[in-house]
DNA sequence: ATGGCGTAACCCTTACGA
């Protein structure tokens, strides 16, 4: 099976691209990130059509997650479980589901702005959380994985210039050891191919010409459990997709699966 | 020449993104 992640910032914005490249990756789950809708606006009509059922966790104009599959999608959690509130409020970044072998999470971590901003601790605390939600599954013996925008860059390599990110939210030590604890419950980063250039960055910055220059970082991860990592046959990043008039400013991550 | 954007919901500007 084929599994993918991608941070498609704005779902309405994005359907017609969305659609088309269902269809021509024969993706069979897609955790989907940043939808930016109301449960309302969502598309779930449409990708019915195309065969694929949706498990939405979103409240409106920010945030909001998905799973999108048509291998099925059972035993839907929506929400991080024991998750920090942000502003008095829970906000929509995860939604978990059973889609045919695999359980799925499809995860957008909170950003963190600035790190002496309130977002930044709210951030670690939210990671510090998912790695407490996720340890039981993490370590058990069915095909697990935890997929999207981590908005944490793992290591210097993810970034296009270290340099230019000194002092900056995304690449902090804690971040990364937050990243790493989450990896202590039996995650492994599942690497996916770079299409072109040598590193396989999922994101570039609409400005400044970020995309043309290659000027991007790896923050979209999928970090699955030994059965998981075991059936990778191939991952890639679909950069293709970061292309032309209407793109967003992520590109899918796809992984195939020998289940 | 050293910057260059896109989105949604509010008004025509702001918040957010990383």
């Amino acid at each position: 099976m084929r599994i993918a992640t991608w941070n498609v910032n704005s779902i309405t914005a994005r359907l017609p691209r969305l659609l088309a490249w269902l269809e021509s990756t024969g993706t069979d789950v897609l955790c989907v990130q940043e939808t930016k809708c109301s449960p309302e606006q969502f598309p779930t009509d449409q990708l019915r059509e195309l065969g694929y059922e949706s498990a939405v966790t979103a409240t409106g104009r920010w945030n909001g997650v998905a799973l999108i599959s048509r291998v099925g999608l059972d035993d839907v959690v929506s929400g991080l479980p024991g998750g920090p509130a942000y502003d008095g409020a829970q906000e929509p970044r995860a939604v978990s589901a059973t889609c045919g072998p695999v359980r799925a999470w499809s995860v957008y971590v909170p950003n963190g702005r600035e790190v002496d901003h309130a977002h930044y601790a709210y951030k670690l605390e939210w990671l510090a959380a998912l790695r407490t939600a996720v340890a039981e599954d993490a370590a058990g013996g069915r095909p697990f994985a935890v997929l999207g925008d981590f908005n944490v860059a793992p290591t210097d390599d993810d970034l296009w210039d270290p340099a230019a990110f000194v002092g900056q939210t995304h690449i902090t030590p804690a971040e990364r050891a937050a990243l790493a604890a989450l990896r202590e419950t039996g995650l492994s980063d599942v690497l996916p191919r770079a299409l072109k250039y040598d590193r396989p960055f999922t994101f570039w910055d609409y400005r400044a010409l970020g995309f043309p220059k290659n000027r991007g970082m790896r923050i979209d991860l999928v970090y699955g459990n030994a059965p998981f990592a075991a059936a990778v046959s191939d991952a890639y990043v679909d950069r293709e997709e970061r292309k032309g008039k209407g793109a967003s400013d992520h590109a899918p991550v796809v992984v195939d699966l020998d289940l």
